[in-house]
DNA sequence: TTGTATGCGTTATCAA
DNA sequence: TTGATAACGCATACAA
């Protein structure tokens, strides 16, 4: 077991002072005599010598590095977007920290406060709703926080970066309001989070443009971890008068849900239309194919990623900013008219 | 913007020196009188004190960090392990730094130095296969290296957690063969992976064992990324003598499989048997169901972990240490007798 | 039991 | 254009 070469190995090998090295090391922070640098270039290359992050850390005070705060990566849509970010983040040569929360509160706070340890310059995080403080704790500390997907409104001069919730819901909600549905059940998000509230009113709004009334019984506001999504639709489907479709806002809760349709026997149209949020491929392969609602995952990575260097570099403008990017409707097989739906 | 207090504000509060403070931050690292351990305690706590994670790094010449090299998290699969290994990683206080490849050596070699330049003490990785004396220089420098279901055979002296690839594939291609099947197809891995040849090896098995031939152009062994595996698929339904079953034996090349199949029609298990490896959630919303080679994430995840955290504690005996914990076959309904297979 | 002093590897400041 | 040298925040050997 070697010892790695320092800066110090190097200057030696090279014939200079530290100093020196450092700067050929950190380009315009100082000038270096052509051909010293080039033999420090060569030594360097020769001893295989790296600096070491941890020292640079100390001595600059930050680090290159964010941190990546999601709830849970065994859901697809947080593992698509961690895959973009990290990808996105290597190729500005920034390293990512990842934690995940499980959704819960505590959990999260423990890693803000890790994040905290390790001196990150930034977070982009899904947060949970709750850390009020610490979050605004961590700004104070001039860690630069981005919220993607969800946001906690609470937290002033925060960046966001999420989609249209609002019309998303709403735009599935009318879709299926012109074909004929006059009951139609939302399987969402807790109100404690930003999506789940928006996604709500923009189903209400729809019913309102359309003066549908709303029973507030098909509206299904519910945790994202565990079977709730199921026992949401399981419940749905033993009303009295069930809903003839339903949207799953939450990809969080699409897998339960269409699991416990699929356990039923329920068919797809022809009992129940369904729209559900999020593209997952696998959403194409099922018989019949779903409709679903794209977020644009890329796109939410990208531009986390921006403001986050961009707030790190100092090069954004003062105010908060709130990015909310489009998400299509991709209609496919699984929603009918109301007419052609069985009643049962 | 506050500047985030230090040891020594810390002492200076509570009216000690910064030794008293540093050996109460670690346990058993020397005495403290009890008062003055309060005392600290307190003002730590007060102050909202945490020490300050390059410094540590720096001073004891290693992170309390693993690296987490795998290739694609958009791949379920790993996205799963991942998870659990970040959870498993958080609850015994280490850090996970997270780096895909794309199954791309040179993206590799990048993630290699740099963690390199964190001086993490331990990777767990999926190797893509190259950078072979790369891997080594990082094991001389004293990092544990893990590898995680796949190895490269070259490296001696890796820890390697696995799932029994062998026998997986070995023990699926029976069960097809025990329903009559005589023209598998097998879709795998390149044969530049462990996973590949061990998978091709074990289908080989069970034919011999069974005397049947093996026809060579039923075996496609592929690359993981884009839509190889898709391909393959297309090209075996369009052969003279097309298969009656097929085994798609890598995560990676299911969805692109199965999507496939669906696109052109095929039925299953009308038309063809289908056995995939990994049992992603949405293989049982399917219709029908499909039959999987279940891989146990956590038991991967945990003993990866166990690994490279009694490596980090010299814990472990000197020797390279092989697990390969067994993955179950859970038979569905995408699989028929061949005596009611369509031929066309 | 406590405090002082030194080192860890870099960057940054300032003289030379 | 270069080279000493002082931080950076913490751990630790050693002296008290």
């Amino acid at each position: 077991m070697k010892k790695a070469p320092t800066i110090r190995d190097v200057a030696a090998a090279a014939g200079v002072s530290v100093s020196v090295v450092s700067r050929v090391l950190n380009p315009d922070s100082g000038p270096v005599a052509p051909a010293k640098r080039q033999e420090v270039v060569r030594v360097i290359d020769e001893l295989g010598y790296r600096p070491r992050a941890a020292a640079r850390e100390l001595s600059g005070g930050h680090a290159l590095t964010i941190g990546l705060v999601v709830t849970d990566l065994s859901n697809p849509f947080f593992a698509r977007l961690a895959d973009r970010i990290v990808w996105e983040a290597r190729s500005h040569g920034v390293q990512v920290v990842l934690m995940t929360t499980q959704e819960d509160p505590h959990l999260e706070a423990e890693s803000l406060d890790t994040l905290l340890d390790r001196s990150v310059s930034g977070v982009i995080a899904t947060p949970t709703g709750g850390n009020i403080e610490k979050w605004a704790r961590l700004q104070d500390l001039g860690v630069n926080v981005v919220f993607v997907d969800r946001t906690i409104e609470e937290l002033g001069n925060v960046d966001v970066v999420s989609i249209e919730n609002f019309d998303s819901a709403r735009r599935s909600t009318e879709y299926l309001i012109g074909l004929g549905h006059t009951r139609i059940a939302l399987v969402t998000g807790p109100l404690s989070t930003s999506t789940g509230r928006a996604r709500i009113s923009g189903y209400r709004a729809a019913h309102e443009t359309a003066s549908l009334p709303v029973d507030p019984l098909l509206i299904r506001d519910v945790p994202f971890r565990g079977d709730a999504g199921g026992d949401a639709v399981g419940s749905l489907l033993a009303m009295p008068q069930p809903p003839t479709a339903l949207i799953v806002a939450n990809t969080a809760q699409v897998q339960s849900s269409v699991r416990r349709l699929v356990q039923k026997g329920v068919r797809i149209p022809e009992d129940l239309s369904v729209i559900v949020f999020d593209d997952n491929p696998w959403t194409e392969l099922m018989t019949p194919p779903l409709s679903v609602i794209r977020q644009p995952l890329d796109m939410l990575a990208v531009h986390a990623l921006e403001l986050v260097l961009g707030r790190m570099q100092g090069k954004l403008p003062e105010g908060p900013r709130l990015i909310e990017v489009k998400a299509d409707f991709l209609p496919r097989n699984s929603c009918a008219p109301l007419a052609q739906t069985a009643t049962r």
